[in-house]
DNA sequence: CTAAGTATTGAATAATTTATTCTAAATTAG
DNA sequence: CTAATTTAGAATAAATTATTCAATACTTAG
């Protein structure tokens, strides 16, 4: 890393050639990379022989272990650069928009844990676990993250029950008991279906769990246990994107959190399991 | 930049030298800088020459370029570890759960341009944005990935079909032409129901994307445009998340790059401005 | 100012490292 | 079981890198 830094700071004592080589080396470092020892000679106009020698000045075994040395050093710079991703010119759209994306994903998973109490992601956990029966439901881009939730307690062995018909899911409701759990999804917290559920779970003392945009709104209100996953990007194509899988990275802490705690025989039924046992 | 997780998610397509390289390097990626070609084949117990040829194979020029990549990668991994909140022993378990999954995510996803051209990402985009109609399927986590598409290609008004039944998705089929696309997602891209899909595709000349992890497989083979969703992480919980959420990475990408091309008469059609229009 | 000593340079060459070729073995497909 | 394809390694070619050495320049002492 100190690489460019001690050539640098060698600059005066160095004869000629090697002050034409340095100087090269900082301009281009970047380049280096694809450089050979005599294609560097030929850059600055010197013989190979003098290359290597001025890479066993600087204290390096020989060129390679230099140009290994400059290529760090470019490394460890654009890393440390490119954590505020700032709009590099050079780079297509495509990386901006991919850049961008992925910028505000990561800055919006980070602040889940700030959003949920510990308390209530391991309360959640709990009464999943040990609950006999699960109703999920959600609608809309919820719904996709429901699916994804009953995937993977259906892996663990957990009964996970869902139906998109909102009708039905009032019928599947009725089987549940205080011993079940059911969880909602809503970006708003305001789906009329999903407070109709809410409602009845409140009245048959069933468990809620909700995950919903950070808000109180009726959904939460009506909660048990109440999680959030965070919103507001200003991008209106990727707000909604950002909204869905903050719930569903909930989700699956909430899947990891469960993996923990559930005992050894039910674990992961993959496809590839399954399909071995029949 | 993401040379190991790109080695790491070929480890299964690999023969035996192949793969002891591949685990050598792996658990001493840090090592590597100071080994030759040679020292390398010694260390593994194989010949030079496999060394070169394992390389070649990955995509790199040759051992010297192979090395400087894994050199880049550890470089990076602990400048990003450096800048990324280390565990704190008296943080719980929870939070060293949530921060590795994050980790994993963050990493996972940032190779995604790596792993797919550019050229291939517009194709696919390009495709479905002249396409009368999309036929999206997967099954399994797959299937989420597929209703995620789905729900937002309508967004946009394009008529993307899909079902969870096999035959009826055969059924769908028949009602595609050559300017529909089909569009299939598969982590294993062996999916017997979907390979039949993709030579129906093939013999009625339907454009075909295929959306699976980051091995050449029978579905890949027979796209059109293959898109490839990275996987590789060694915690067996873990991966697949990662393997579907990098899917829907992608799709999230494409449908980023139609928002930008589409007209505009049909952007956003929101639940919510639906209902202002009812 | 000169001569001896020292440092610098590059051509030639040695040594090392990397890449390719080709054959034999192994695996796979038919 | 055979043919075809793939894989592995030995041999070798090619390339890159390091050293030697002779020539030149530069320094300094006399």
């Amino acid at each position: 890393m100190m690489c460019l830094l001690k050539i640098r700071g060698m600059l005066e004592q160095m004869s000629v050639i090697e002050r034409k080589l340095a100087d090269f080396i900082l301009d281009n470092a970047n380049l280096l990379r694809d450089y050979s020892s005599q294609q560097l000679a030929d850059a600055v106009g010197t013989s190979q022989s003098s290359v290597v020698k001025f890479c066993q000045k600087l204290g390096y075994k020989g060129y390679p272990d230099l140009k290994l040395a400059v290529s760090e050093a470019v490394i460890t710079a654009s890393t440390l650069n490119r954590d505020s991703p700032e709009l590099n010119p050079v780079q297509s759209d495509l990386f901006t928009l991919v850049e961008q994306l992925q910028f505000s994903l990561h800055s919006h998973l980070r602040g889940i844990l700030d959003v949920n109490d510990e308390k209530l992601l391991l309360d959640a956990a709990n009464s999943v676990n040990q609950a006999d029966k699960i109703l999920i439901s959600g609608f809309g881009a919820s719904n996709i993250v429901a699916q994804d939730l009953q995937f993977r307690l259906l892996q663990l062995g957990k009964l996970a029950i869902l139906h998109s018909d909102p009708s039905l899911v009032v019928q599947m409701a009725s089987t549940l008991n205080s011993n079940s759990v059911m969880l909602l999804i809503s970006e708003s917290g305001q789906e009329p279906d999903l407070l109709k559920l809410a409602r009845y779970a409140t009245h048959k003392n069933i468990p809620l769990i909700s995950l919903t945009s950070y808000k109180t709104n009726a959904l939460s209100m009506a909660a048990t246990t109440a999680l959030y996953a965070l919103s507001g990007d200003e991008n209106e194509r990727i707000n909604p994107i950002l909204v869905q899988l903050a719930q569903q990275h909930l989700c699956h802490i909430l899947y990891l959190l469960l993996c923990q705690r559930h005992n050894v025989e039910h674990q992961l039924k993959t496809p590839a399991e399954i399909d071995d046992l029949l």
